[in-house]
DNA sequence: CATATTTATACCTTTTAGGGTACAAATATA
DNA sequence: TATATTTGTACCCTAAAAGGTATAAATATG
């Protein structure tokens, strides 16, 4: 698993039978970032990402640390 | 309420007594990040505030958009 | 298997997050 | 209330996030 957050990006696109371009548009970000969450990336901005999880109703909270 | 994250830092923080700068070293950030994370800056790195709230045993996840 | 669509990678540029630090404001304590 | 501690604000600097875009790689479709 690269990332739940990205995972869970990525599920919810297809779902919705989105393309990377057509989520950036949609979510209001640019391409490049919608491709580098979806690969997991780490480094990147918090509202950035709650702009794209708003569009599936969601947002980033505060969770039980994993027990990898 | 400024941020439900921002919120959790700080009550855990001084649930444990630790001053901001206390808290910047042990969590491994600088004193500044912890400053505007705990006044509710969005536009913060999403790593970063992993690393912060995995010394509280937490992390960031994807949780329902609140309804405000 | 050829072709079209989608995704990944790479490059360049601008903006800004984060660290450091100093000082003011606020809060706690003696 | 005077003093010490903690927090907030402001400054500079560097590294890199994000956008745009072009192209290669991968995947889907005919």
């Amino acid at each position: 698993m690269e990332s739940k957050i990205a995972d869970f990006i990525k599920e919810r696109r297809k779902q919705l039978e989105l393309t990377q371009p057509e989520l950036a548009e949609r979510a209001g970000v640019g391409l490049r970032f919608i491709r580098e969450l979806e690969q997991g990336k780490q480094t990147v901005r918090l509202d950035k990402v709650n702009q794209v999880l708003h569009f599936f109703g969601g947002q980033l909270g505060v969770v039980e640390m994993e027990i990898v």
